[in-house]
DNA sequence: ATTCAACGCTTTTTT
DNA sequence: AGCGTTGAAT
């Protein structure tokens, strides 16, 4: 046996060294899963001559799934290198292109992102005639996406459906789906649920990755769909030899279809499965443990936990509270000076924040401070207009049948090519059984255009012609990405525009020229096709860099799997975090989920700011701060710098502490509110609800940091 | 038919 | 604030 197991704890070593058969490993936040993963895998490489290839390892991305495998490859040399090891979504895709024709599918299909969803889902409500004023296109797409999560074809969800708009979406679900396929295109859900289907419906294919996958480890299972528990139970069978690594304190993508009930009932689906539990943390402190804890046990439905820490509570958390988002990014700014005067790095330094709205004021403050910073997550550098415009060239250059790429690129630049010459286009494209991007060389065929788009379309024509050519010749990608920024006409009217922003973006499509030349020297077997893809299925969490001098600013979703020593979540407000929209009471225990790995993100030390008012969907708005904080329990939390003095505060902590300062029927003023009454208390008297008389509403407030006071 | 400018509306989280 | 739609000008 080799030496893998010596840095192991107990309950680590028994999840590494389990034998065959189903194992669910429940590892609480810091609890070292990541290392029990690639041990595992290095164990089953080396202890038990599982050849690399037979083992898939599911990460939740790409970058997660880079980072598993060099570990891997430290660990038992370079043969590791051909161990699967991808997200869902790659790991789909690279069976789909294998065994695409099985279920029908042209294999050289191209995989549509959020934004080429949205445009053709407008499009189908075109095609259906409905307003998309009345019935939003994203909400639509949405509820087709939770079908699919489901999976449920057009048909399965008109069964299931009772509703009466239901029938307006699965009319609109159909007619995507024939737009898709005619694009020979499929969406992100699509990926999966093909795959799904190949494997259900072609036993041979089924078989032969079954025998293929002697083991199958997933990671951040409580995050599964249905599509993807699916797909595990696929590719484990019959052996099952499946190990699901996961926390359901940290599930927070129900909204995406997640199904928090995976890994709870990961026993039920899988009866003889061996359970190990990761209770011990080796990231936070003691205080910033007992505080997360305190928090996420007020939810229901979890399983039973309690992390612990053996290294010492460590320093109080920090609450600010901020008169505003310009004062809170202050607060932030003198946080981050007073962690690097500690000898901290900026780039163990994190700002969270719950919506990517919110990182705009922070982020103002940082440029004046002079402070490096990253963003992560936001406007991707891929979904910029000018980038996409250029992948339409590229993409039509791959598949010409795609329709969205074909319209986008005519519109870019600017060239007297409207929608209704596009629909003309499309009409001849469709009667004689001609793929879109091919109709510019035979446009002399099409009746009613202009001379001026005739001319237009004959230029296009040859730049279409010039790029596919050198997609299929030996043309290293980053010339041909530079040919296609020239031959486009893309420079040229950027290079007119003149100003910094146009400048701005040559400089982004010049990046993009070395991203391609990048990918041409690193992958396998390089392709247009393998690029277009590389990026589509990049995420925001593939880029974050541990570039050193930068601190990182990102949403909480998108610090999950992250760790630094100095965490501040900005925005603890209600109705900002928790965030309005989530007003069921399994919304609020997602969201307490969320603040949970928010907090739990945190080495040494966390802070937690929250401002009186900001400005919110165009208006300023005031705000409580958020139920969380009075969660947390009294004594993790340190006074704030800039607070009320000690005596201050002293008199009022004995005011409150020798009799409860607010009782059920107490008259109050507040400050923004004005006149109310007390309704209940909660939380240990610190939370008590008050109606306000002005407009009606009934709002929870904390007691002793609301400013409001008793009268009469 | 295309394009540009003004207006009015909505806002989570994302592979 | 940013987007998409609408209306007017070309």
């Amino acid at each position: 046996m080799s030496d893998l197991l010596g840095s192991l704890n107990p309950p680590q070593r028994e999840a590494v060294v389990h034998g065959d058969g189903p194992l669910l490993v429940l590892a609480g936040a810091g609890s070292g899963k990541t290392r029990v993963l690639t041990h595992r895998i290095a164990h089953l490489i080396t202890d038990r001559g599982v050849p690399p290839w037979a083992i898939l390892a599911i990460t939740f991305t790409n970058k997660a799934a880079g980072e598993m495998r060099s570990r891997i490859i430290d660990l038992v040399g370079p043969a590791a290198r051909d161990l699967w090891a991808s997200t869902f979504h790659s790991a789909c895709v690279r069976i789909l292109r294998r065994e695409a024709e099985a279920i029908g599918l042209d294999p050289r299909f191209v995989i549509y992102d959020a934004d080429d969803q949205l445009r053709l889902m407008r499009a189908c409500m075109k095609d259906e005639e409905i307003d998309p004023k009345r019935v939003s296109p994203r909400a639509v797409l949405a509820q087709i996406s939770d079908a699919k999560n489901r999976m449920l074809d057009p048909d399965g969800l008109a069964r299931v459906s009772d509703g009466f708009g239901d029938e307006l979406v699965v009319r609109l679900y159909r007619r995507y789906t024939e737009r898709l396929r005619a694009a020979n295109a499929v969406d992100f859900d699509d990926l999966l649920v093909l795959t799904v289907e190949l494997l259900e419906h072609d036993a041979s294919v089924r078989e032969r990755y079954q025998q293929r996958f002697r083991h199958v480890l997933v990671d951040e299972y409580q995050d599964t769909n249905q599509a993807q528990y699916r797909l595990v139970q696929l590719l484990a069978a019959p052996q099952n030899n499946v190990m699901a690594v996961g926390d359901d304190d940290q599930g927070i993508y129900s909204w995406r279809g997640a199904d928090v009930r995976n890994i709870l009932e990961f026993e039920r689906d899988y009866p003889n499965a061996a359970v190990v539990a990761l209770e011990q943390n080796y990231r936070s402190t003691g205080t910033i443990l007992r505080a997360a804890n305190a928090v996420v046990a007020l939810n229901r439905g979890r399983r039973e936990k309690t992390l612990w820490t053996d290294r010492g509570d460590g320093e109080r958390i920090v609450v600010e509270a901020c008169r505003d988002e310009h004062e809170e990014a202050r607060r932030v700014v003198s946080e981050i000076d007073r962690a690097l005067g500690e000898g901290t790095s900026l780039d163990e330094i994190a700002v969270f924040y719950r919506t990517n709205a919110q990182s705009r004021s922070i982020e103002d403050q940082l440029v004046r401070s002079r402070i490096a910073y990253q963003v992560i997550g936001g406007p991707r550098f891929y979904e910029r207009a000018e980038i996409r415009d250029l992948t339409a060239y590229l993409r039509v250059a791959a598949n010409p049948a795609d329709l969205m790429a074909f319209t986008r690129m005519t519109g870019a630049p600017k060239r007297g090519l409207g929608p209704g010459c596009i629909a003309k286009l499309a009409a001849f494209a469709l009667e004689h059984g001609m793929p879109i991007g091919d109709t510019p060389a035979h446009a002399e065929m099409v009746g009613g255009l202009t001379a001026a788009q005739r001319g237009a379309l004959a230029d296009t024509a040859s730049v279409i012609a010039d790029l596919a050519q050198a997609a299929q010749g030996a043309l290293p990608l980053g010339r041909l990405v530079e040919m296609a920024i020239e031959r486009s006409g893309l420079k040229a009217s950027l290079m007119v525009e003149g100003t910094l922003e146009a400048q701005g973006r040559l400089d982004n499509l010049d990046e993009l020229v070395n991203v391609a030349a990048e990918y041409d020297a690193s992958a396998d077997e390089p392709s247009l096709e393998g690029f277009l893809e590389e990026i589509a299925l990049q995420s925001d969490a593939d880029v974050v860099e541990d570039a050193a001098g930068q601190a990182t600013l990102m949403t909480v979703h998108n610090a999950k799997g992250l760790e630094f020593d100095v965490v501040i979540m900005t925005g603890m407000e209600d109705g900002v975090f928790p965030h309005v929209r989530s007003d069921t009471p399994e919304a609020l225990e997602e969201e307490r989920r969320l603040c949970y790995v928010g907090m739990t993100r945190a080495r040494r030390r966390l802070m937690l700011t929250h401002c009186e008012t900001r400005m919110l969907h165009g208006g300023r708005e005031y705000r409580l701060p958020s139920r969380f904080l009075g969660e947390i329990p009294r004594d993790a939390i340190a006074r704030p710098a800039g607070a009320p003095s000690r005596s201050a505060r002293a008199r009022s902590q004995e005011g409150r502490s020798s009799a409860p300062a607010l009782a059920a029927g107490d008259s109050v003023v507040h400050a923004t509110f004005g006149e109310g009454v007390v309704t209940g208390v909660e939380g240990r008297g610190q939370l008590v609800r008050v109606r306000f008389s002005n407009d009606g509403t009934e709002r929870r407030l904390m007691a002793g940091a609301a400013p409001m006071r008793k009268v009469g």
